[in-house]
DNA sequence: CCTTGACCTTCCCATGATGGGAAGCCTTAC
DNA sequence: GTAAGGCTTCCCATCATGGGAAGGTCAAGG
């Protein structure tokens, strides 16, 4: 099986592949006499852990503490379980801060006319002349200057 | 004004304010005799809406397009919130990736004993053996091979 | 046998936003 | 005058991925 072959089978792209092996999230692959990449079954089977592990947003490097412990017949579920709840945190973490973001955002697209006129509480948010979140003031207004 | 005491009423570090020169963010600074970068407090200002800006999850880029509208006296409100609008559905769009991931790796963690034997339902769903969401099958289950 | 096209190889570069650090000036305060 | 600390530019690293060039290889068909 060629690399092209392994990243149809796994949905990682041949670049990715070989990317991986370079790094040394996967073995080193075997060459045929032409010196292509050879992958077998199982390495198709690794690949395709990757990509589930990415999809789910582990780090590679998450991702290849994963891997070893796979492959470790001797591992606890408690080792995984503990990668994978430092990961719901940290998911959660992201989670919060992009909704932080986005209370904040809409609040003001929503107090935007959206007309011709150059009136705009967005950009007097950015500005800060609005001493930022205008009708409930929490956050920090320390922000006044000059 | 030197860089470093604009850097510390702006919240934007040195090194930052002079990649944001580079890149064309903001203006080439004066600079005295000596070839310091000096900066006024308009400067300062936007550095601050520079700051915000990324604060609420802009690109630079669209962080480049809100400064240019900012400085635009002639600038209709629709093109801002239109800019906000877009960056609204983008972070709806990264939220709801993000717990989707939450939600599945949740739902894994939940099933693993996290003890001291090795059987885990998290490396079970990356290793793709339990056909991924074990008890209302759907996705794709074409993982079955060797 | 030779060509063509589709594959493979390695190597370098780019992204986006940021930080680290080195080598060498400049300034300020003592 | 000297020491400390700030400034300058330049290069490198991150994280995960893609693009593309230059050149080797393989399979099919004339």
């Amino acid at each position: 099986m060629n690399i092209g072959d392994a990243a149809a089978a796994s949905g990682i792209s041949a670049k990715m592949i070989r990317y991986y092996e370079e790094i040394g999230l996967i073995a080193r692959a075997d060459r045929t006499a032409s010196n292509y990449r050879t992958y077998s079954m199982e390495a198709v089977h690794s690949l395709r852990f990757i990509r589930r592990a990415r999809e789910l947003g582990f780090s590679l490097e998450e991702t290849a503490t994963l891997l070893k412990l796979w492959a470790d017949k001797s591992r606890t579920s408690a080792a995984v379980k503990s990668v994978a709840s430092a990961h719901v945190v940290e998911l959660e973490r992201k989670i919060a801060a992009l909704q932080d973001m986005l209370a904040t955002l809409k609040h003001l697209v929503d107090g935007c006319d959206g007309n011709e006129r150059p009136d705009c509480p967005i950009l007097n948010d950015l500005a800060g002349e609005g001493q930022r979140a205008c009708c409930h003031g929490e956050h920090d207004a320390t922000q006044k200057e000059t």
